[in-house]
DNA sequence: ATCATGTGTGCGCAAGTGTTGACAAACAGA
DNA sequence: TCTGTTTGTCAACACTTGCGCACACATGAT
């Protein structure tokens, strides 16, 4: 997993009505583009369409393809990228959390990827 | 907590720059708004200095004055809020997310829901 | 008091992002 | 086949955000 990902997620869940999507979606098992449409109705097709775009590029949807309708469902993994950088900022007090979440969500591997900061 | 908290904390974490300095603060107990900037050289002083700003809105960073000099350090708390809302969404995986980091971020209740070996 | 240092803020500009409307693709039913 | 439905994509617009520059404020030193 590129560090490039942590990017795009947070990007992703820095929008309100994204969070909102995905909480949405994540309530339930499945969700078509119309269903999670006709839950905002501030909210043009297109806008949903395009959010949903965002959270499938980040790997926080998936979206399964059938026949005319998509259904979208939350992906567990990503989690991963948000929880590896509040362990390494918060580290001194929730350390112990990398290695309960670690367990938890993807026994595989947590990078915590480090940001890029200029260490003169 | 309102809503409005996570709106800022989530915004503030969107910029992979803010991301690299409450990382920079987190490995230190408190640096300077100077120390800050002198770390990243494509980064000029006021451009740090807004994104303390936003940092310190969101709560993400705590600011203590003394004399001209102002050290910034981390504030434990405001995970708990980025931890709320992956919780609420991956409720299904990450169910004992939640009380390992509120157990560890406030040490007040260890809540009884043990941490358990739960590959999903 | 005067000067130098550390820092935040207002301004303008460049870049990115969200929303809308119109159009196109894929598919189900008649 | 034709039609209607579901959905994504493209172009255009408005809005927001990040940046550097100059300046102002606060503090410490001379």
């Amino acid at each position: 997993m590129a560090p490039s990902d942590s990017d795009a997620i947070f990007s992703a869940l820095a929008d309100p009505t994204r969070r909102a999507i995905l909480s949405l979606v994540g309530e339930h098992e499945e969700l078509t583009a119309g269903e999670i449409a006709a839950h905002f109705d501030s909210l043009g097709r297109t806008a949903v369409s395009s959010h949903l775009r965002i959270l499938r590029l980040a790997g926080l949807v998936a979206e399964r393809r059938d026949g005319r309708f998509r259904h979208y469902s939350v992906t567990p993994t990503p989690a991963d990228a948000v929880v590896a950088f509040l362990t390494s900022v918060y580290q001194n007090s929730l350390e112990q959390l990398a290695s309960a979440v670690q367990g938890a969500a993807t026994p595989e591997e947590v990078s915590a990827d480090r940001i890029e900061e200029r260490s003169a």
